[in-house]
RNA sequence: GGCCCCGUAGCUCAGUGGAUAGAGCAACAGCCUUCUAAGCUGUGGGUCGCACGUUCGAGUCGUGCCGGGGUCACCA
């Protein structure tokens, strides 16, 4: 139990006794207190004012001196400021805890069982990442995976049975132009011929493709058409069309040539999956799905949920909702990207049997995310209210905006080289670690370059649209994830030279602690913070909510280490202390760090 | 134009309705015979977009405005 809950039922216990009178928890706000005043907690008195119509002063010295009286163990002093009622919390207790939970690898975390903390365990899908497969990963993707796979971790530390999946979109008008431009462009060049990744080989047609099209219809409209029939008209794109046809209609060829390409295109995801650490355990693909919707829309027709316009087409009415009318099937029978959405939303509910389902899928898709919600409540869908759009924000260039018309779209793989390559410069720089073999060398660039990288894009607020800023992203001091892994490395350099048996041989010892330094006692009283900090950050699956928190944390060892030596400790008690105190902020760093996705090492 | 999101230090970002709003970067001044200086300490820097309201108390809640973005496709 934290501390605050402690200081809470106490409050509760105490005053109910005083005033023989009901109280709750939310009578009692407990706050951290501010560092210029002498105390670890505050209660916030003035809602008790109005309810037992007396002065703070006589109130907070009342609450105090019953604090100090029924638990003299738990609080060695209060003082009563203004509304301000602060307590500190006696050494003993700060004590006790750092010997009890200093090798508790999963210290703060919910435990899945109803019986101890009544957290109920769920099952929860988390669908991420969700490329399409005719161009590499960019930017945008990196913030989605690194969010979608942070969040996966975090509801499985908070005791959930999470299922990771994606969505692939391999099927589709954008596929057919790479295809296109393959055949007319390629002279039967492979990734393997070409050496080239694979999703950058049939992205790079892609990009032909749009090029020759630009080419063809500026031709048209310099031969007197306009810029529509243009469009319209360029071969390259009838071409495509036709091959769109030809797709659906399952000709062997066609299909062949679209397994082939789209194999390429996976070999290079997984590549990029693999390096970044990215995994699923089930993978959806849209040519699989997407004719799964067309019969719940007939079901929404036959309970009047949905309608029919006289060209056919089926709509639903969802202005009372403000959103409008939406299009759900087209007059000719085929599908649009909502019916699909539709079918697979049921499908996963009704195959895997969750509680909720999450969607990582970018802001400018808020809108189609409450229609498809919508639409399934409509449908009598009970799981609607379980299906949650999890939107983060785009990312932004210091340039400007990512724009793949205009190039300048920030590949997935080149941004990850590069921090990784920033990584071995610092890391040559200093010269650390000069007895590193080669391999040893390759993982530490990669640990360190990634956790960058990661740590980068989820220290923001998911909702928020962030600005990358290539310079200041590759400068590895401050708020970064080098700064947390270079706390923990130090951690285990003392580890090292102090020796781990010495740590067990006296573990006796801690328990006769008597007298804590005020950055000992912050210290401890941080990592109790940890339980509140992460079960927060899985009710809301907020990963930046984590990344602060360990920085907060690296940031004050650091503060501590530069004060305080464990190896030339006073005495050996102290000694003792402060190396429990580094094992238990090593642990939680590094369990911090993993819910980010984030790697640590042992030296740097 | 309708709906949604954002607006906090020069820049990038934190900030469960509580006390004098915090970090990092950048700037300036210090600290490496001592557990890793990718570090630590200090200084300067703010009309929390604006206004009104709710409250004992508002960066935080409400309304209105201003600024930025997204979306309102028989694209996905």
């Amino acid at each position: 139990m934290s501390f605050t809950s402690i200081i809470q039922s106490s409050a509760i216990k105490s005053l109910s006794e005083l005033y023989q009178q009901e109280f709750s928890t939310k009578d009692f706000q407990v706050n951290e207190t501010k560092p210029e005043f002498k105390g670890d907690y505050t209660i916030v008195l003035f809602a008790l004012v109005k309810t037992l119509k007396k002065s703070p002063e006589v109130l907070g010295n009342e609450l105090g001196g019953l604090f100090l009286k029924n638990y003299p163990e738990l609080f060695s002093s209060y003082n009563v400021i203004k509304g301000f009622l602060n307590l500190e919390i006696a050494d003993k207790p700060l004590a006790t805890l750092l010997l009890e939970h200093y090798e508790d690898e999963k210290f703060g975390r919910k435990k899945s069982d109803n019986f101890s903390s009544g957290k109920k365990v769920e099952k929860v899908m988390v669908e991420y990442a969700s490329p399409n497969t005719n161009k590499p990963l960019h930017l945008g993707h990196l913030r989605n995976i690194f969010l979608g796979w942070s969040v996966a971790e975090i509801l499985k530390a908070n005791g959930d049975e999470v299922i990771k999946t994606s969505i692939v979109n391999d099927r589709g008008i954008h596929i057919c132009k790479s295809m296109i431009a393959w055949q007319l462009f390629a002279n039967g060049a492979t990734p393997d011929s070409v050496h080239e990744k694979g999703d950058h080989f049939v992205g790079d047609y892609y990009v032909k493709f749009n090029e020759e099209y630009k080419k063809e219809v500026n031709e048209l409209m310099q031969s007197g058409s306009t810029k529509e029939q243009a469009e319209k008209e360029a071969p390259i794109m009838k071409k495509t069309q036709k091959m769109l046809l030809d797709w659906e209609q399952e000709n062997p060829e066609v299909r062949e040539l679209w397994k082939t390409m789209n194999s390429w295109v996976y070999k290079g995801f997984d590549e990029t999956y693999k390096r970044i650490g990215a995994d699923f355990d089930h993978t959806f693909y849209e040519s699989n799905t997407y004719l799964l919707g067309k019969d719940f829309v007939r079901e929404g027709l036959q309970k009047n949920v949905l309608f029919k316009k006289e060209d056919n087409s089926v709509w639903i009415d969802l202005s009372a909702e403000n959103l409008d009318e939406k299009l759900v099937l087209r007059g000719d029978g085929t599908s649009v990207y909502i019916t699909q959405d539709i079918g697979l939303a049921i499908q996963k509910f009704e195959e895997y049997h969750l509680d909720k389902s999450i969607y990582v899928i970018g802001d400018e898709q808020l809108y189609h995310m409450k229609v498809l919600k919508e639409i399934i409540r409509k449908l009598g869908m009970s799981f609607a209210d379980n299906m949650f759009h999890l939107s983060y924000g785009m990312v932004e260039l210091t340039t400007g905006k990512m724009k793949s018309r205009e190039g300048t779209v920030v590949d997935a793989d080149d941004i990850i080289n590069e921090m990784v390559a920033t990584a071995e410069k610092h890391t040559k720089e200093l010269g650390k670690v000069n007895d590193f073999s080669a391999d040893e060398l390759r993982e530490l660039y990669e640990i360190l370059g990634l956790g960058a990288m990661k740590f980068y894009l989820l220290r923001v607020d998911p909702k928020k649209r962030m600005i990358f800023n290539p310079e200041e992203s590759i400068d590895f001091h401050g708020f970064t994830g080098p700064f947390v892994q270079y706390t923990y490395a130090r951690i285990q350099s003392i580890l090292r030279k102090v020796g781990s048996e010495e740590l067990s041989a006296n573990s006796h010892q801690s328990s006769s602690i008597s007298h804590l330094l005020p950055l000992e006692r912050q210290l401890i009283l941080f990592l109790e913070k940890y339980a509140a900090a992460v079960s927060d950050a899985g009710d809301e699956m907020n990963p930046s909510v984590v990344a602060n928190y360990v920085f907060n944390l690296a940031k004050l060892y650091n503060s501590f280490y530069a004060e305080h030596s464990v190896a030339n400790a006073e005495n050996d008690e102290k000694k003792n202390l402060r190396l429990r105190l580094s094992v238990m902020t090593a642990n939680i760093i590094k369990s911090g760090l993993h819910l980010l996705g984030i790697k640590v090492p042992d030296r740097m």
